[in-house]
RNA sequence: GCGGGUAUGGUGAAAUUGGCAGACACGCAGGAUUUAGGUUCCUGUGCUUCGGCGUGUGGGUUCAAGUCCCACUACCCGUACCA
């Protein structure tokens, strides 16, 4: 039989459609699988072939799954709000809805063409009023718990294109699109207070099967610390409060530095004999850009406070104190007690202004460079703490605070709560409006989905507002509460809102009465497989799990968790090596390959090309030995002869197969399972090949090439379709051959190999070893020293002359 | 800086607990079929001075190391003064 594989796509695809195949069950007594890939941004410039990877891979399990007889969700839907649509909408004067709807009936067009077995049916899309109706519910079950508040943040402000970006947008401190300088500016902003869910994000993640990477970056990213408070007394008689993870450190602490944001600045106004000059520094920081503060990062700058001076409580000493940029106000207190001889930092900044640096742990040579290393010093010059290890000295110092009421343990994170508004037209609307009397207020949940009203233009105003500023017969309404005239909220949300919950709408996506039904969602909750890119290993992820836990509290999802396991696969690269991008001008378009080679062709070398987690380049040649494997496969269709039990020739390489074969789509190991498939076809062109055989191999098969493996079963007689035909079946016995190769070496080289029956006794396999003739030659005049056997694997002769 | 990862033929890559390195493909070479190109099929293919040598480099443990330990190097990804 010849491969006319756009005949049999076409058949196929249209087949699948008419009659449903993929149609997640409503039957809630079968066993559920919910798998999940991250759905896509749909961009003007349609699908390339890194998307297919994810999806191809998280189908062949889909696929197998029903053919185990589970009842298998696996939905497609659109991340359609986001900045790129806005733009294209703001240069070719369109509405970002029809664009949007131009995208998604591409990238549409083009996943059809691939055969994903999707559940269309289950389609869902965060541009959709119906679906971001529940997305504004979310946010406001967050402010109605104080989860969600408005507070003065500095943003990104492209100074050319007027409007504020998000950290995502500014690329080594300018603009992503225009290359102007973006500069830091204070404005209002919505927040969400993911902070507060900052220990439940590390500690469950003991509750779920993530690869240990994505793990450790979620860790790393929330940025747990432990330390303490210390209360500095200071010259003018209050106190400067400060955060260190190192207290042991304590006696070496010879200045403060405050960041120039901090408060007591303005506090201390009249006592500062160079208050201007403090100022003038402060502004100086503010004017810096981002870029420049990258750059400037190693060099230390800052301005000595001169007039309050702060006491050491352990020693008692007066040391100076410093306002430099290096402290941020954003973490901690916002000022630190500096250790130079033990906090890199600190040194730097110790040697170029001339302060005192005592060595308190010793190990290292501190007028060299600061030593901070915590697991070999002991304790110097310490007072009470000397001679003791820095981990002794922590626990005594850290009573001696608490006992004398200077400090107390304190733990502290790198997670910032999330900046939520967006000053954009292309967003969610947030659901709030102002009132003079009343403050924020949440519109009635019968009103919503706040829909975006029509403008004119969707560009950002001067101002740096968003472009819904400009809409005062919207902005204008009433106040729920009172009734009094008030305002709404012209902020949008950010990108990161629709995607941080479109996993729950999958499992009930018409409902209008809530987000899900709750008998949805504890069906199908959690989701059993998430597989998506490294790029979103901590923002997405992160910002989803917050959500979920929010939705757990509030008795609307019954797990803690959503996702039960998550693996994330390699980028797909140019030929070059490089990322696929239009301007370095290798990126390759799935439509081509299909066209040329066919869907499962493509699908083949999507999970061909390497291991599944690794950066993969595109090898266009290679596509032709994925190819060359379909051909055959259809061409040894007219050799099968009749037969409904496997051959004896066959058994043991068919059954090793299947074990092989469903493992390695368990284990992400998609390449060597597609291997593993080509060595049974090597075989059985061998031995020749009966109906069963063949049967069993199309099963095997259809995951990954699902057309074909219908288009033959059919040619066989099989009625139906592949969808639920039963996944095949090994007999682990019959996984082995009854003889084995056993290598033969002599001091650790290969010397022979001799053919033993499974399992033989090491008496007998020695004896055959010594048998060997090149083992005879290379033993020959030696003295045996001993021999090892590894049981169905190796026999070393160990020799000496 | 810090955190994570990677390094194996001409190429993409395989290799349970340490146990025959290079499975499976691509490419290449030779042959067959073909009017020819292409396709298809068969054979060979790590290097080699035929003793051996070979998994980024240098040490180590072991009967045995791609795999374990120590010290390096190069590249990739993430992050940016987090006290």
């Amino acid at each position: 039989m010849k491969y006319d594989f756009k005949g049999i796509e076409a058949k196929w695809q249209q087949r699948w459609d008419d009659e449903k195949s993929f149609k997640t069950l409503d039957d809630y007594s079968m066993p559920k699988y919910y798998a999940l890939v991250e759905f896509p941004y749909p961009s003007g410039a349609g699908l390339h072939v890194g998307h297919p990877r994810s999806y191809t891979a998280l189908d062949i399990v889909a696929r197998k799954r029903r053919m185990q007889g589970y009842n298998v969700l696996y939905p497609m839907g659109w991340d359609a709000f986001g900045l790129p649509t806005e733009n294209f909408a703001i240069k070719n004067h369109i509405h970002p809805e029809i664009v949007t709807e131009r995208n998604v009936a591409r990238f549409k067009s083009q996943l059809k063409m691939i055969g994903l077995s999707f559940d269309w049916d289950r389609e869902v899309n965060t541009t959709d009023p119906g679906y971001f109706k529940w997305t504004q519910w979310i946010f406001q079950q967050l402010f109605k718990k104080g989860l969600a508040y408005k507070s003065t943040m500095p943003v990104n402000w492209c100074t050319s294109c007027k409007c504020v970006l998000a950290n995502e947008e500014v690329v080594n401190g300018v603009c992503e699109r225009c290359g102007s300088e973006v500069v830091r500016k204070e404005k209002s902003q919505w927040m969400l207070a993911i902070t507060k869910y900052a220990q439940r994000l590390i500690d469950d993640l003991e509750l779920v099967d993530y690869v240990d990477r994505v793990k450790t970056q979620q860790k790393n990213w929330i940025g747990r610390s432990t330390g303490a408070e210390v209360e500095f007394a200071t010259t003018e008689g209050d106190t400067l409060k400060i955060y260190t993870t190192r207290p042991d450190t304590l006696f070496g602490a010879t200045y403060m530095v405050m960041s120039p944001e901090h408060p007591y600045i303005e506090q201390w106004k009249d006592k500062l004999a160079n208050y201007n000059a403090v100022v003038e520094y402060r502004e100086a920081a503010a004017r810096k850009s981002d870029f420049e503060r990258t750059e400037m990062a190693k060099d230390k700058t800052g301005v000595q406070l001169d007039g309050v001076r702060a006491i050491n409580p352990v020693t008692g000493n007066e040391i100076p104190i410093f306002v430099s940029d290096y402290v941020l106000m954003g973490y901690g207190t916002g000022a630190i007690m500096a250790v130079p001889g033990h906090d890199t930092r600190d040194w730097e900044f110790a040697k170029k202004f001339g302060c005192p640096i005592i060595e308190v742990v010793k190990g290292g040579n501190v007028e060299e460079e600061a030593f901070t290393d915590c697991e070999t010093g002991v304790m110097v010059n310490s007072g009470f703490l000397d001679g003791k290890t820095v981990e002794e000295a922590k626990v005594a110092i850290v009573e001696w605070l608490k006992e004398t009421g200077k400090g107390e343990p304190k733990v502290n994170f790198k997670l910032r709560d999330w900046v939520f508004s967006r000053q954009r037209y292309w967003g969610e609307p947030i659901p709030l409006v102002y009132c003079e009397k009343c403050g924020w207020v949440p519109i009635p949940e019968e009103e919503l989905p706040l829909r975006l009203p029509e403008v004119e233009s969707y560009e950002p105003t001067d101002n740096g507002e968003s472009p819904l500023a400009k809409c005062e017969d919207w902005i204008q309404t009433t106040c729920p509460h009172c009734g009094a005239p008030a305002r709404r909220e012209t902020d949008t949300m950010p990108q990161w809102a629709g995607s941080s919950w479109y996993f729950l709408r999958y499992m009930d996506p018409h409902n209008d009465k809530a987000l899900a039904s709750k008998e949805a969602l504890e069906y199908w909750g959690m989701v059993d497989w998430y597989n998506g890119g490294m790029e979103h290993t901590t923002l997405h992820l992160l910002y989803s799990r917050f959500w979920h836990k929010f939705l757990y509290d509030i008795g609307v999802v019954p797990n803690p968790e959503p996702y039960a396991m998550r693996t994330s696969h390699g980028m797909i690269l140019g030929g070059n090596g490089e990322k696929m991008s239009k301007s370095r001008g290798n990126v390759v378009n799935p439509d081509d390959i299909i066209n040329t080679y066919g869907a499962d062709t493509m699908r083949l070398y999507e999970m061909f090309i390497g291991d599944f987690e690794k950066a993969a380049p595109w090898k266009q040649d290679s596509i032709k030995g994925c190819s060359r494997f379909l051909e055959r496969i259809c061409a040894m269709r007219d050799n099968v002869a009749p037969g409904t039990e496997y051959s004896q020739k066959n058994e043991v390489e068919i059954h090793k197969t299947i074990k092989k074969v469903s493992q390695d789509i368990e284990n992400l190991k998609f390449n060597t399972a597609i291997a593993a498939l080509m060595s049974l076809l090597n075989t059985f062109a061998d031995n020749g090949v009966n109906e069963a055989e063949y049967l069993t191999f199309l099963a095997l098969l259809d995951p990954f090439a699902p057309h074909l493996a219908e288009e033959l079963a059919e040619s066989l007689g099989v009625t139906g379709t592949m969808v639920r035909y039963p996944w095949p079946q090994y007999d682990e016995a019959k996984t082995v051959e009854a003889n084995v190769n056993m290598a033969v070496q002599v001091n650790g080289k290969l010397r022979g190999v001799v053919s033993l029956p499974l399992g033989c006794d090491d008496e007998t396999a020695k004896a055959a070893a010594l048998e060997e003739e090149k083992v005879k030659a290379a033993v020959a005049g030696m003295n045996i020293v001993k021999i090892i056997v590894v049981k169905n694997k190796i026999i070393n002769i160990v020799v000496k002359p």
